[in-house]
DNA sequence: CTCAGTGTTCAGTG
DNA sequence: TCACTGAACACTGA
């Protein structure tokens, strides 16, 4: 279930479990498709008796960094979690790897439909994938004026556009269709067209609607009544916001999106 | 049984 | 070469 807060707040499970701990056991499941570039043995190998110094997180990708590199990213595709318990027995489905600490938590990532990944890379950071990634809207969302010169260099709808992780990192469905609901824009239109003014929205609704979802450590309960995100899902011809607005489904940018046409012109 | 889906990648097109 | 689009990927759940 990842998105930007989604992976942020699933770091943070995973800095509180496993800053200053040392792994002591690693156990990994046959999956070729989710360790990329790195066996399952050999990933488990690598980390055992290592101490976890921190975690790290850009766009939807997170790592950790050890006491001696190579060190772990993970990417959860469309659904996954991080999950911490006690006993073995409590191992949950779909599980890829599990971690056990010196503080006797276990730790484990799942990937149920496996288009995550797992890799073992010696600078995460400084290689692809996550090399590849544009600004992140929590640690380095451009000002004003460099918003906007990166819209107006693309040709593609604002959508398709806001999706683009070279763009935006950690930007996916539900919050590209929240941003221009909450900016008020046709998500159709071409990013190159809108005006200063439009674009200076969109950045500063990008920013407030990935502080609020952070905030709340992304539960969608304390997510404001007001958002589109309630009322999104299941695309009913019916639907309407809190507002009692229409909601419309489109395809733009190969993606279902919902928006309001009353509101975004 | 069919199909959409909170994502990324890559082949194909202009 | 660049920018962009659409299909493929793998699997669940409605």
């Amino acid at each position: 279930m990842p998105e930007l807060p989604e992976a942020e707040a699933a770091r943070r499970l995973a800095h509180r479990t496993l800053v200053g701990t040392r792994i002591e056991a690693v156990r990994t499941a046959d999956d070729r498709i989710v360790f990329c570039g790195v066996s399952p043995r050999a990933f488990a190998a690598r980390l055992r008796g290592r101490r976890v110094i921190s975690t790290r997180r850009r766009g939807k990708y997170i790592w950790f960094v050890l006491d001696k590199r190579p060190w772990p990213s993970m990417h959860f595709g469309m659904g996954g979690h991080f999950f911490v318990y006690q006993k073995p027995s409590d191992r949950p489905p779909y599980w890829k790897m599990e971690l056990l600490t010196d503080r006797g938590d276990y730790f484990a990532m799942t990937n149920p439909r496996r288009l995550g990944r797992i890799r073992l890379q010696d600078d995460p950071e400084h290689e692809p994938p996550i090399s590849l990634l544009g600004f992140d809207p929590l640690l380095d969302l451009p000002p004003v004026w460099t918003f906007c010169e990166l819209l107006a260099r693309r040709r593609a709808p604002i959508k398709a556009v806001l999706l683009d992780q070279s763009f935006a990192a950690g930007v996916g469905n539900w919050i590209a269709d929240e941003v221009l609901y909450q900016a008020r824009i046709d998500p159709r239109r071409l990013a190159v067209d809108l005006t200063p003014a439009e674009a200076r929205r969109v950045r500063n609704v990008l920013r407030q609607v990935v502080r609020k979802a952070v905030a709340v450590d992304a539960d969608k309960d304390r997510f404001p009544r007001e958002w589109l995100f309630h009322h999104r899902w299941g695309r009913n011809s019916r639907a309407v916001t809190a507002r009692g607005e229409r909601i419309a489904h489109t395809v733009i940018g190969g993606r279902t999106t919902a928006w309001v046409p009353a509101v975004q012109k």
